[in-house]
RNA sequence: GCCGGCGUAGCUCAGUCGGUAGAGCAGCUGAUUCGUAAUCAGCAGGCCAGCGGUUCGAAUCCGCUCGCCGGCUCCA
């Protein structure tokens, strides 16, 4: 007799040893039909492996996300076993999920995606044979002599230990893995190939190109559609196009990965550094600005020179060395240092927005999210031991509120000491204590990356969520426990001697050209009215109205706020329509009846006009909702 | 940097088998003067990324260079 404990504390008892698949017949046949693999005693297995003896069993089904993770790894052996059967020579390595689905890296020649319908057709029929999964253990020398030609796969042999080996058989197809997987290829149902690429044989350039094929798999036909919905929403988004579209910014091939920001680009700039500006100022920070190039002496004391040098444009210039600022720390460091500090200036909070350039490798660049030169809202917190934890928790204070403006959740993540490092036990013991009582009282739960941190101190990185439920690490605020050694800081302490400040680094919008790629996409071109390039359109009815629509312009414009006035001899409709498209938030419209009432008339982005509204209470509104930043246009009546 | 794909008008794209460049939008001109998502007509706009080669002839085929896009961490 045998019994199973189910996770509802239920006992289900056997005469003969069961399946997992018996057992979850036993519940009910609808259940078992669900079930994709099962947990035994803590140990993850295949639904038709046998239970010896009495243990815990919990099932994995369709819903649950272990249970795609395995039907993904399954959908990877399907795709190889099709692939196999269109190229017959093709030589298996690994095939992985991973957080977008799964690939399957492949020494063959190289496919594109016109090769995907005939890949993904073969795999179709293999899913419609429902063919069952069977799981082989075979002794490792068998296992070397199956795969006696398979270079890829004896290599991975020889690197497991002695002892049983799995193989997943599958009609004509099996394949070395650990498993599990599901009953049969039936339960892929819903699966696409995505895109392909070279990779290395071990990530390493120096062994085979490898073919990776990517492709996504869901359970449900209609999972699937939401995530190609989703894909096409991202697309849509896109930065570089929306840019284009709305005349932001642009690439030239003469400055490769450099961004040019046009008239529309450099509004929204604009309002975003006067608002980090604002805020920055009410939390004590005072602005500095350092040069962009700087000579090597700089550098090597800062050990760039030695450390960086490969992603630093450098220059000679009457004979001596001088590299463009990839950091703008250093920088900070000498104003630091140019004068005596009491322990009473401390902290210093000296922010810049510093322009640095690295060389990053070309095959990285991408739009204006990965670019060679961009602005770091920086700033170098200068300070004693005991500011460590109030001087996070302001940080964390200053970048809750900015990117709360935004409508941006985020969550925070710690790292700690890694292998390599330089300072005292002691002293990464306060600094990262310091993190975490800090973080403590922020009172947000964050995640650890034991052993992540830079060389010389533990950081804090924040990743903001945006508007598709991407995340991006934009903020981080890193204790720096090396420059102020290398640079021999110090201030005075109320003990009258030289002390050692502690210093952070730490950046909010991050890189601010990447931070406006993010917001392009967040806010999908229909940037909440504080940030639009132009706030308020107007359109005269007709000629004739124009310089009316011009008076109108010229009044909006005196109080600060963006105006353009569509002159062009189009319909109402036309301009209405590209008013719409180039997402200006406030689209006035000219005609007699506002000329004759001194009202206005506003259509919104969400295609609501609102007509007879007075010009005073209107312009009141428009002004009252840029100095709130608000997200969506509030206060218009009727 | 490496692998694959791509590069044609400001933008989006067509261009067959190698025969000498095309559309829509935007722009300009003229007509129209319109009440909330495209009025009509005309005009102009190109070293087909660059350089070299094959050819009687190259946007098209080949090579190199530059740039852009996707991937290059996920380990049976």
């Amino acid at each position: 007799m045998i019994n199973i404990t189910l996770p509802d504390g239920g006992i289900k008892q056997f005469d003969q040893p069961p399946t997992g698949l018996d057992v979850a017949q036993s519940i009910s046949e609808g259940f078992a039909r669900n079930c994709v693999a099962m947990v035994l005693d803590e140990r993850l297995m295949d639904l038709d492996r046998t239970i010896d003896g009495d243990g815990a069993v919990r099932f994995i089904t369709t819903k649950d996300p272990e249970g795609l993770e395995i039907m993904r790894h399954s959908a990877a052996h399907v795709m190889a076993q099709a692939i196999l059967r269109l190229y017959p020579d093709a030589k298996l390595t690994i095939g992985p999920v991973v957080e977008e689905g799964f690939y399957y890296d492949i020494d063959m020649p190289p496919v594109s995606e016109e090769d995907f319908a005939r890949i993904e057709a073969e795999m179709k029929k293999i899913v419609q044979e429902k063919l069952p999964i069977r799981r082989e253990e075979v002794a490792k020398d068998e296992a070397l002599r199956i795969y006696r030609d398979e270079p890829y796969k004896l290599e991975m042999l020889k690197d497991l230990a002695d002892g049983t080996i799995s193989i997943y058989r599958q009609g004509d197809f099996f394949d070395l893995c650990r498993g599990p997987h599901v009953p049969h290829t039936g339960f892929v149902k819903a699966f696409k190939l995505m895109k392909a690429s070279g990779a290395y044989w071990r990530a390493d350039q120096t062994k085979a190109q490898l073919q990776r094929v990517y492709g996504i798999a869901f359970f449900d036909k209609k999972d699937l559609k939401a995530h190609l919905a989703f894909i096409e929403e991202a697309r849509k988004r896109n930065h570089r196009r929306i840019g284009t579209a709305l005349d932001l910014f642009s690439f030239r091939d003469e400055a490769p990965g450099m961004a040019f920001f046009h008239p529309k680009g450099m509004a929204i700039w604009n309002a975003l550094l006067d608002y980090w500006r604002l805020e920055h100022r009410a939390a004590g920070y005072v602005e500095t600005k350092t040069p962009i190039l700087l000579q090597r002496k700089l550098w090597e004391r800062s050990g760039h020179w030695e450390n960086y040098r490969e992603n630093m444009y450098t220059a000679v210039i009457d004979e001596i060395d001088y590299a463009i600022k990839p950091m703008n720390c250093p920088g900070g460091m000498l104003l630091f240092g140019r004068k005596h500090h009491s322990y009473r200036d401390l902290p210093v909070r000296a922010a810049e927005v510093g322009l640095v350039h690295r060389h990053e490798l070309s095959g990285v660049l991408n739009g204006l999210f990965r670019v060679r030169a961009f602005h770091q809202d920086d700033a170098h917190i200068f300070m004693t031991p005991d500011q460590i934890q109030p001087e996070i928790l302001g940080v964390l204070r200053l970048v809750d509120k900015i990117y709360s403006t935004f409508g941006l959740g985020f969550h925070l993540e710690l790292s700690t000491r890694p292998a390599k490092s330089i300072g005292t036990d002691a002293q990464w013991e306060t600094a990262t204590e310091g993190l975490k009582a800090a973080l403590a009282e922020y009172g947000a739960d964050y995640k650890v990356n034991e052993g992540d941190g830079a060389f010389y101190g533990p950081k804090i990185d924040i990743h903001i969520k945006d508007a598709l439920g991407r995340t991006w690490q934009c903020g981080t605020v890193q204790l720096d426990m090396s420059l102020p050694e290398r640079f021999d800081l110090s201030y005075i302490g109320a003990d009258n001697e030289r002390h050692r400040p502690i210093m952070i680094h730490r950046v909010i919008y991050g890189s601010i050209e990447r931070f406006f790629g993010i917001l392009v996409e967040h806010f999908a071109g229909q940037f909440p009215l504080w940030l639009a390039p132009v706030q308020a359109g107007v359109l005269p009815l007709n000629d004739d109205l124009l310089p009316f629509a011009r008076s109108v312009a010229e009044r909006l414009e005196t109080l600060g706020i963006r105006t353009e006035v569509d002159h062009r001899s189009e319909s109402l409709n036309k301009k209405v329509r590209d008013a719409q498209l180039n997402k200006i938030p406030l689209i006035l419209t000219c005609g007699n009846k506002e000329k004759e009432s001194g009202t206005i008339s506003v259509r919104t982005l969400d295609g609501q006009v609102r007509q007879g509204v007075p010009m005073a209470s209107f312009e009141q509104l428009v002004l009252d909702n840029i100095s709130r930043r608000t997200l969506s246009f509030d206060g218009l009546q009727g």
